[in-house]
DNA sequence: GCCGTTTTCGGCCCGACTGTTTTCAGTCG
């Protein structure tokens, strides 16, 4: 049973338990639930290498939840688990996902209604039973007939690099207003995450007598934006709106001596702000969105940094805030320096109009010169991949002839800029090549990637890669795990053993920008900063536009924790390229 | 149910807003 699994099953525990009324042990619960799902290693390998004394090495699980992993790893079950959703046979995760229902509510649902699922939901509050039910009234009935609509419609959380420029479109019309001191999104889109709920959005004004005037100016301005579809809610100092593509937002007014509380505060995530405050608990301060406090004195407030230093910190990049081992490494001052937004000075993944891309060679010389790149390789799929019109080694040699003359033109140009010659060779089933080894000895980059057969068993998949690396010509993995966001899992892959392999031959792990890929992710790319395995952060750009994406794929690095010295096309092109030599 | 510079008991992050209530529980972030 994998963590993901037990997690689940503990998340939902402290949902039931918080219907049953519990007070503390709900969050027991979901605390135990968030570590399992961050462990590096299965849950059942940890039982089996150290027993259940092992298990309660993990944080948030004592005796009582220890021996609730054994039995699920044992016996894939769990008797307690199971008496609770007896007594409550609802489908909570499902319920809860309605705007303004919890557990509470949901339970005083079941018992005078008996709604067990959204389809039941709908049809009471159809039928007008809903506002028959205690603490519940008309207005209630309507916003759960809202919620199931808008449920119906949305389809869950929006790609951070689709939705990013109505998110900046959003912001440039506050901004315009010049109604704020300050402006900026926070939230998850400041902390880079892959996908994004709904947008935060913090504006200070001045304080004084006039806050109250000035806040309230703010806040009706926002709600009543065109883009603005439903208002959930609108106080003095906070309001939350739906807005017509699709997404939530909200938005906080605070006055400007508490910015950085609040800006530090609305960028999360949730569990790093819970360790601060407990930092700051133990202290015998108190930490709010309004800043740091000893009694009614404010220590700190005005910008992050303050508070991080009150707290005896290292100013922490937002990409890093998930409270995943970053607030130990700044308490010990070793908060690496991250690869930035301008460090980048290649892009070693590009497809063009010679297989699936629309744009020409020319084209994307032009446009990356224009983004202030020095270099960039030409990877076009290989023939195995028909329906690209990938190339076989014959092409291939005639699109290196066409980069030699496009680099002489752009040399008598006076420009300081190189296309370099690659390829996107597929890797085959058996894990061989789909171009011969003559003919990728000849090309600057070999990337390497997988386009079929995603189904293989984990052992096949990781051996299928493991062949890949081994070819002396082999470069880069492109695209590792082969996931696409919202559309396709990643194909199954001992990701210890793949690192370990990569970093025995050499070969270094992407991070696909592509806003649906960002492939290698997160939490893999930490596993290849810890092993010293260099990686690549590329555009996969099938269009000139499509080079802005590298901004994504340099988030996705700074969440796994990339120094510059980690990425090779952060550096100068003679060093990437005696690098690849190997 | 977990945990410990508050250490084996007594705490557990904190504040805004809503709807349905006459003072607050529930939800959200």
């Amino acid at each position: 049973m994998d963590n993901r699994i037990i997690a689940r099953i503990l998340a939902e525990i402290g949902e039931y338990l918080e219907m049953a009324g519990e007070n503390f042990k709900p969050r027991a619960y979901e605390k135990a639930a968030g570590s399992v799902a961050n462990l590096d290693e299965e849950a059942g390998s940890i039982y089996r290498r150290g027993g259940i004394k092992a298990l309660e090495e993990i944080p948030g699980v004592g005796e009582s939840i220890a021996e609730k992993i054994e039995e699920l790893i044992k016996t894939g079950k769990l008797k307690y688990y199971e008496k609770l959703k007896k007594a409550a046979p609802v489908n909570l995760t499902e319920l809860s996902r309605i705007e303004g229902l919890g557990p509470k509510k949901i339970k005083k649902l079941y018992e005078e209604l008996g709604v067990k699922s959204v389809s039941d939901l709908e049809r009471a509050a159809k039928s007008g039973r809903i506002r028959t039910v205690p603490g519940f009234g008309e207005k209630s009935e309507e916003d759960i007939l809202k919620g199931i609509e808008f449920l119906k419609k949305s389809k869950g959380r929006f790609i951070l690099g689709f939705i990013m420029p109505e998110v900046r479109k959003i912001e440039e019309e506050l901004k315009k207003l010049s109604l704020a001191s300050r402006l900026e999104v926070a939230g998850s889109v400041r902390r880079m995450k892959e996908t994004i709920g709904d947008i935060d959005i913090l504006a200070s004004v001045k304080g004084g007598k006039d806050f109250d005037r000035r806040a309230k100016k703010m806040m009706s301005a926002f709600t009543s934006m065109d883009e603005v579809e439903h208002i959930y809610a609108e106080g003095p100092t906070r309001a939350s709106v739906r807005l017509n593509f699709g997404l939530d937002a909200d938005l906080r007014v605070i006055p400007e001596s508490s910015y950085g509380a609040a800006l530090l505060y609305f960028t999360g995530s949730k569990d790093h702000n819970i360790a601060l405050r407990n930092i700051a608990i133990k202290k015998g301060w108190k930490l709010n969105e309004y800043g740091l406090f000893k009694g009614q004195k404010i220590i700190a407030g005005k910008t992050e940094e303050d508070i991080y230093s009150a707290l005896g910190l290292q100013f922490i990049p937002p990409e890093m805030r998930e409270n995943t081992g970053e607030i130990e490494l700044a308490a010990e001052e070793e908060i690496p320096k991250l690869v930035g937004y301008d460090d980048l000075r290649g892009d070693l993944q590009i497809q063009t109009d010679w297989t699936d891309g629309s744009s020409g060679i020319a084209d994307y010389a032009e446009e990356a010169m224009g983004k202030g790149l020095e270099y960039i390789a030409i990877t076009d799929h290989t023939k195995h991949l028909a329906m690209t019109g990938g190339l076989d080694e014959k092409r291939l040699a005639n699109q290196g002839k066409e980069i030699d003359k496009i680099n002489s033109r752009i040399r008598k140009a006076g420009k300081r800029f190189r296309v370099l010659k690659g390829t996107e060779v597929d890797i085959l089933k058996d894990g061989s090549l789909d171009l011969k080894d003559e003919a990728l000895v000849k090309l600057d980059i070999v990337g390497a990637a997988i386009h079929s057969y995603f189904n293989l068993s984990e052992d096949e998949q990781t051996r299928r890669l493991i062949r890949a690396m081994e070819n002396k010509n082999v470069h880069i993995i492109f695209h590792p795990t082969g996931r696409i966001i919202n559309r396709r899992e990643p194909i199954k892959l001992n990701i210890d053993e793949v690192v370990r392999m990569a970093k025995k031959t050499g070969t270094v792990l992407e991070v696909d920008a592509y806003p649906d890929r960002l492939d290698l992710k997160d939490e893999f790319l930490r596993k290849c900063v810890e092993a010293g395995v260099k990686i690549s952060i590329n555009s996969d750009s099938h269009e000139v536009s499509q080079l802005k994406y590298l901004y994504l794929g340099i988030g996705q690095a700074r969440r796994g924790w990339a120094k510059k010295s980690d990425v090779i096309n952060a550096w100068p092109l003679d060093k990437t390229l005696s690098f690849l030599k190997r």
